[in-house]
DNA sequence: AATGGGACCTGCGCGC
DNA sequence: TGCGCGCAGGTCCCAT
């Protein structure tokens, strides 16, 4: 569930709090989270390294280090980032030059932490489609006219667009009033334009309130995110709509839960 | 090309 | 109250 917006919250606290910071210590108490290489070659890879760089790519977060190599950390659905932690109840610690931590946790264990020596060249990253901010509602459109499939789903695609999820695609299509097992392209030219607008509306907003703390997410700090007092459909099936009091649907769309107003949404 | 299912994982909510 | 089942979600992978 951390999306774009959430992965973007802690990717500015990270810059604010760990940038120039030297690892001094990884201790590992959960290997199941680290892919691709071995724990001994993870720790070795990181320790005595500075973050130099921190950045984002769709919902990833690649930390640049000083040595050349990148942690990129994809949280999925229940990772967590905490600084500072208490290096306790983590999957993984980052112990720092300044005698704090940097906690990872994570309750599914989906998440995934890799040590990589061009981020690059992952195959995940190499595939992924623009972010919205990286699109002109011309592309948009047009990207939208070449595909059949449901506008739900192919919102969440990453490799077609990046960065938004579940929840964002279900409160973005409610304020453009697009039902979201619309094909793709049978939104008219005034209807993918609203989308896009409200996609990027969405996220704005979403990353100026520090995000949704639905589930497991929260800032760096450990706070919750503010804007699930914002959201309009999701989680509120059986709910009255905001805008007619019309009760909130959830059906199933490309397996995932999907939220909407029957009535708003055409 | 589009869709559907299972896998991964664990805590929680539900029904009985 | 207690227990077991199914579900949730991001992504990959396989099948149709």
């Amino acid at each position: 569930m951390p999306e774009l917006p959430e992965v973007e919250t802690i990717k500015r606290e990270l810059e604010k709090t760990i940038l120039g910071k030297r690892i001094v210590e990884v201790c590992v108490r959960n290997p199941k989270v680290i892919r691709q290489i071995s724990i001994e070659k993870f720790k070795r890879g990181l320790q005595g390294a500075t973050f130099k760089h921190i950045l984002r790519k769709a919902k990833m977060f690649i930390l640049e280090l000083s040595n050349g190599k990148s942690l990129v950390i994809h949280l999925r659905m229940t990772g967590q980032l905490i600084y500072p932690g208490d290096g306790k109840t983590s999957r993984v610690s980052f112990h720092l030059s300044n005698g704090k931590i940097l906690d990872f946790k994570d309750q599914r264990l989906f998440a995934e932490l890799r040590l990589l020596d061009n981020w690059r060249s992952l195959k995940f990253i190499r595939e992924l489609g623009p972010e919205p901010f990286e699109l002109t509602p011309d592309r948009f459109r047009h990207k939208l006219a070449a595909k059949k499939s449901k506008i739900k789903p192919l919102l969440m695609d990453q490799k077609f667009i990046s960065g938004i999820g579940n929840l964002y695609a279900a409160e973005a299509l409610f304020r453009a009033k697009i039902h979201p097992a619309r094909p793709a392209s049978s939104l008219s030219s005034k209807e993918t334009e609203g989308l896009f607008k409200e996609i990027k509306d969405t996220l704005s907003e979403a990353i100026r309130y520090k995000g949704s703390s639905v589930d497991q997410y929260v800032q760096l700090s450990g706070k919750p995110g503010d804007y699930v007092r914002y959201h309009k459909v999701y989680d509120r099936k059986g709910e009255p709509c905001r805008a007619c009091k019309t009760l909130i649907k959830r059906i199933s769309l490309g397996g995932r839960g999907t939220y909407f107003c029957p009535k708003c949404q055409r």
